[in-house]
DNA sequence: GTTATTGCAAACCATTTGCAAGTGT
DNA sequence: ACACTTGCAAATGGTTTGCAATAAC
């Protein structure tokens, strides 16, 4: 069986609920996908408002698939480093966690078997049905806390 | 050495910013400290505001309080069930993590030393400065996942 | 053709903030 | 006295929603 893409996915997903695949939930699914990396709503808006095909599709179209798209699995939050939650792929890619920097507000992404075995066993043991976890790491990144680097190191060599 | 009450490591927090430790922030402190469970800012909002003092302490107050005490490591910020954060007494407490149930809104706590390992090893591997990390496992509860209970159980024996 | 979807602008909701009056040290 | 704090009400900022026009099936 292959994989579904992204979008027959989403359009799968779309008609078991009676709803539809639009112009703009193309264009947006498209964006969403072109790159695995994280994104908030707003870089999202922005993303489709520049859009090749020149077509623009409103803020509140762009919220209302994210959360389609998240109802679907294609996609997960997955922090908030200033406040605004933060997504990433959930479809094809491997369960991981991430590291987050207070700094930058980049993060940093890990994986480990041992957390999940864990945490499968702490949710038995209290007979939890797991649907999923989140686990955010908060402190500052080995770039960020590098020594404050000298500035302009290549005029030292003048 | 004893350990400080709250509002001793509160006053001492604040004095060393040059605050002050007012009616208000005692109120707010003496309601927050005053059973050790999870609540919203918002029910803490009511509860101050229902003070046996009699006295109120307006909203913007009670906001400005949390963010003291989260500074002075008397609170800290663990889920968000509904939407908003919920806080927990993060001073004298061991660390841990919750289950969180998506039906009831329900935290239970654990705890797991080998989860605070692993997360030490994987900082050091990134040289990753931590100062704290969040746990949240997704699910649904024993209560509520079970089965659909016979209503009035004990018409059963008449 | 029917029903879902869009864009807009207004609504929302939790949280934050400016400011004048009040309070702690 | 002085600087910090309060309460109020308005502002904020991210997200949601009602509705008339539009598009998918």
């Amino acid at each position: 069986m292959g994989e579904l893409s992204p979008i027959d996915k989403f359009r799968e997903f779309l008609q078991t609920k009676g709803e539809r695949l639009t112009r703009e939930r193309s264009i947006i699914i498209e964006e969403v996908f072109a790159e695995h990396e994280h994104f908030d709503a707003d870089t999202l808006v922005s993303r489709v408002s520049s859009n090749k095909s020149g077509r623009r599709v409103s803020r509140a179209t762009v919220y209302r698939a994210l959360k389609l798209l998240e109802e679907a699995g294609l996609l997960r939050k997955v922090a908030r480093p200033n406040g605004s939650e933060v997504y990433e792929h959930d479809y094809g890619y491997p369960q991981h966690d991430h590291l987050i920097c207070s700094k930058c507000g980049d993060l940093i992404e890990f994986t480990n078997e041992v957390i999940s075995a864990i945490v499968e066993k702490i949710c038995a043991e209290n007979s939890f049905i797991k649907s999923g976890h989140r686990l955010e790491v908060y402190g500052v990144c080995a770039k960020c806390n590098a020594p404050p680097q000298r500035r302009h190191r290549k005029l030292d060599l003048v």
